[in-house]
DNA sequence: CCTATCAGATGGAACGTTCCAATAAGTCAA
DNA sequence: TTGACTTATTGGAACGTTCCATCTGATAGG
C-alpha cells in the first residue's frame, strides 16, 4: 500500500484537512490544539502511514536528540555490558543510542566519529581505541559536541572520564596475593599505550612497595590483552630462573589464558600458582577453577557515563567532572589457600 | 575557535569566493570542477571548520547511506560475533552502520525500530527479539525499506533471513552422540517461541528417529538459554528414574552450564555424561573440559547478511533469497570416548 | 566575424520540518 | 457596541543541502 513517495506532513494536513502546522504540533503534543483536532489528525497519520523524519525535522532544531557510543571492542564482553549500562539509561530518558564499534583501530574511529558527526549526534560516548591520536576528538570539541570517555582515556585530554579506580583495584589485587605469602610476583600482560595500563601497573607497583616486596622481585611482562597473551606471559615467566609464583594480570582474558597454559602444564592453579585478573566478567564466576578477579562494575559505569551525557546536554557544557567507580576484589579459587606453613585463618 | 554557530556551505563558498553550487560539486567529487578550484575550497573547508550536515543532505536525496542493525542480545558473543562479520563488510564498502540492541525486548524493539526509520535508514538487518509479534516489521515493509533477518527467522514473514543449517547442525550432534553409543537421550535448553528452537529440536529428533532411537528414549527439556538453563535442565533430567547419559543442548550458555552442574555433582562431562553445545562461541575450545560443539560462523553469517543487504540497496529491492548456512560439529572432549564396549575404532 | 562546442561555474527551486507572527472566532467586562 | 483578551489555527520563512537549467568565456571550425 502507501503510494511510493513517503508521506509527509503535508500529505497528513489534506487528508485532516487541517494547515500543516497544527499537523506539526500534534506531532509535538503540544496543549494548544483542541482534542477532537489532535484525534483527527492521529488518524489521519495512520492512514496515509507517515513517517517522521527526523532529517528535516533538526534541520530546523539544530539539536538532535542522537547520541553515539563509541566502542573499542564489543566482543569482548566487559564492553558490551558497558553499552548496555548506558543503553538502560538512554531507554528511560526515552532516547535510543546508536552503538558503534571501532573495533580497537584508529582509522576506523575516526570514520566512526566522522559519520556519527555528520548525523549531528547530541553527544557522544566513547571508548576510545588503543593508539587514538591525541588531536583525535578535536574535531568534537570545536563543534562543541558533549563528549565523555567511559573506561579509557586519553593521555592529556580535557574530555571528562568515566573509568574504575584501576590503581586501587591493582592495589588491592596484589595485596591479597602478598598477603597469601607469595613473595615474587608478575604483572601479566597489556601494554603501555594505554593509560588504563599504567593506573593498573601504578597500583601493583605501590602495594608492592608499601608491602615490603623489594624490586627485584616485582616482575613485568607486557603482552597482549587476550588469552593468547596470557599465554605467552606464564610461559616466558616460567621460563626464568627464579620464576615468580603468582600473578596479576591486566584483564581477564589474561587470566583465563594463565589459567589455562598452568592446566596444559600440568600445574594446578591456585595452589602451584595464583592468579587474579581485573574486571570481573561473567566467565570468572564460572571458570575451573573460579577467578578472583577485580570487580569494576562496568554496567554500572555505562549507567553513570550516560547520566553524565545526558547533564551535559541539558546544561548545554562541554565539561563535567571526571568519575571513579569503586572497585572491589572478589576472591574465588584462583590464589589458592594461604601459603605460609600454618593451615590458614581460622575464619 | 570555530565561531558558535555550524560552518554552512555558503561560508565555504564565501571564504573561498565561489558559489555554494561549486563547493557542493566538490564535497561530492564531482569531476567538472577545476583542480586548482577543488584545492582552493577544501582549504576553505579546513579553514572554516566544516562538518557536513547529512541530514540535510538527505532531505533533497531521499537515500541515506545509515544501514541500522538491530541485535537481540549483544552481551551474547554470539550475537556479538555477527554484528562484527557484518561490520566488516560494511566497513569495506565505505559506510558506518549504527548498531542498536533491544535486549530480547519487543517493546525496545519497537522503539528502536522506529528511532531507526525516522533517521531514514536505507536498510536494516535484524536479529529479532524473541516474542516480537507478527506484523512487527510491517511498517518496514510498507515503507519500502530493506530488511534481512540474521541467526532468527518470524513464522510467517516473507522477509528474506540469513541463518544457519539449524536443522542439520542438530542431526549431526544427535548422530555423534548416538555413534558414541548412547541410547537416551535429551534436548536441552530453549523455548518453544523461538522458530529456532523448532528447527534444532527437529533436527534431533529426525537423528533420533532415523538412528533408531525409540520416541520414549529422546527427552526433551525447555528451559532458558544461560548457563542457568543448563543447570535446571540438568538436574531436572538426573531426578528422572532412568536419566539420559548425553544430551543435545540448545546452545553453547546452556552446555556451559550442563557442564559446571556435572562438575558439581562430582560426575565427570563426557565420561559419566555427554555434552554436545550449539553455536561454537570461542569459549566453547577453552572450557574444561572443551566442549564439543555445532559451529556455525555467525561472523560469516554476518558478512553474508551485510553483502544481501548491499544488493538489495543497489538494486532497490525488497525481496532476496534466503541464505541457509553450512554447519559443522566441532568434536572436543566434552562428549568423552566411545561407549560401547570395545576401544572405538580404529581410525 | 559568426556560430558551435565545451569546460567550468552558478542561481534558484526544491526537500520536510519548526516556529514566529498573524489571523479568526469566541468570550467577557465595561 | 467596542475593545481586550483567550483559544485554536494557520501562512510563510527559514534550516543546509542537491541538482537542474542556465550562464560565461574560451577555443575552434567555417
Amino acid at each position: 500500500m502507501a503510494s511510493r513517495a513517503k508521506a509527509t506532513i503535508l500529505d497528513i494536513a489534506r487528508e485532516a484537512g487541517v494547515s500543516k502546522s497544527t499537523v506539526s504540533l500534534v506531532l509535538q503534543g503540544s496543549g494548544l490544539i483542541r482534542p477532537e483536532t489532535a484525534v483527527k489528525v492521529r488518524k489521519a497519520i495512520e492512514d496515509v502511514g507517515y513517517v517522521y523524519n527526523r532529517g528535516a525535522a533538526n534541520l530546523r532544531k539544530a539539536h538532535s536528540n542522537v547520541i553515539g557510543m563509541v566502542i573499542n571492542d564489543l566482543t569482548n564482553p566487559f564492553f558490551a555490558e558497558l553499552a548496555v549500562g548506558m543503553e538502560r539509561v538512554f531507554q528511560s530518558a526515552g532516547i535510543v543510542p546508536f552503538i558503534a564499534n571501532t573495533a580497537e583501530n584508529p582509522v576506523r574511529q575516526e570514520e566512526v566519529l566522522k559519520s556519527l558527526m555528520e548525523q549531528g549526534v547530541a553527544g557522544l560516548i566513547v571508548s576510545p581505541a588503543r593508539g587514538t591520536a591525541p588531536g583525535a576528538f578535536r574535531r568534537l570539541e570545536t563543534a562543541g559536541v558533549p563528549v565523555v570517555f567511559a573506561m579509557r582515556r586519553l593521555p592529556e585530554s580535557r574530555i571528562p572520564v568515566i573509568a574504575p579506580d584501576n590503581h586501587r583495584g591493582a592495589y588491592l589485587a596484589t595485596a591479597h596475593l602478598i598477603g597469601k605469602g607469595h613473595r615474587r610476583l608478575a604483572f601479566f600482560g597489556g601494554s603501555s599505550d594505554l593509560v588504563v595500563y599504567h593506573e593498573r601497573l601504578g597500583g601493583f607497583r605501590e602495594a608492592c612497595e608499601v608491602l615490603g616486596i623489594t624490586a627485584r622481585d616485582t616482575l613485568v611482562f607486557e603482552g597482549e590483552t587476550s588469552r593468547k597473551g596470557g599465554i605467552a606471559c606464564l610461559d616466558t615467566a616460567l621460563a626464568m630462573a627464579e620464576p615468580p609464583t603468582a600473578a596479576l594480570c591486566f584483564n581477564d582474558a589474561v587470566a583465563f589464558g594463565v589459567l589455562l597454559a598452568l592446566r596444559k602444564r600440568g600445574l594446578e592453579p591456585g595452589t602451584d600458582f595464583a592468579v587474579v585478573g581485573f574486571d570481573d566478567v561473567v566467565e570468572a564466576e564460572h571458570y575451573m577453577p573460579a577467578l578472583t578477579s577485580v570487580a569494576v562494575d562496568s554496567a554500572g559505569l555505562g549507567e553513570r557515563a550516560a547520566h553524565v551525557m545526558l547533564k551535559m546536554i541539558q546544561s548545554r557544557t562541554t565539561r563535567a567532572e571526571d568519575h571513579i567507580g569503586a572497585v572491589n576484589l572478589v576472591v574465588r579459587e584462583s590464589c589458592g589457600p594461604d601459603r605460609r606453613a600454618g593451615l590458614g585463618d581460622a575464619a
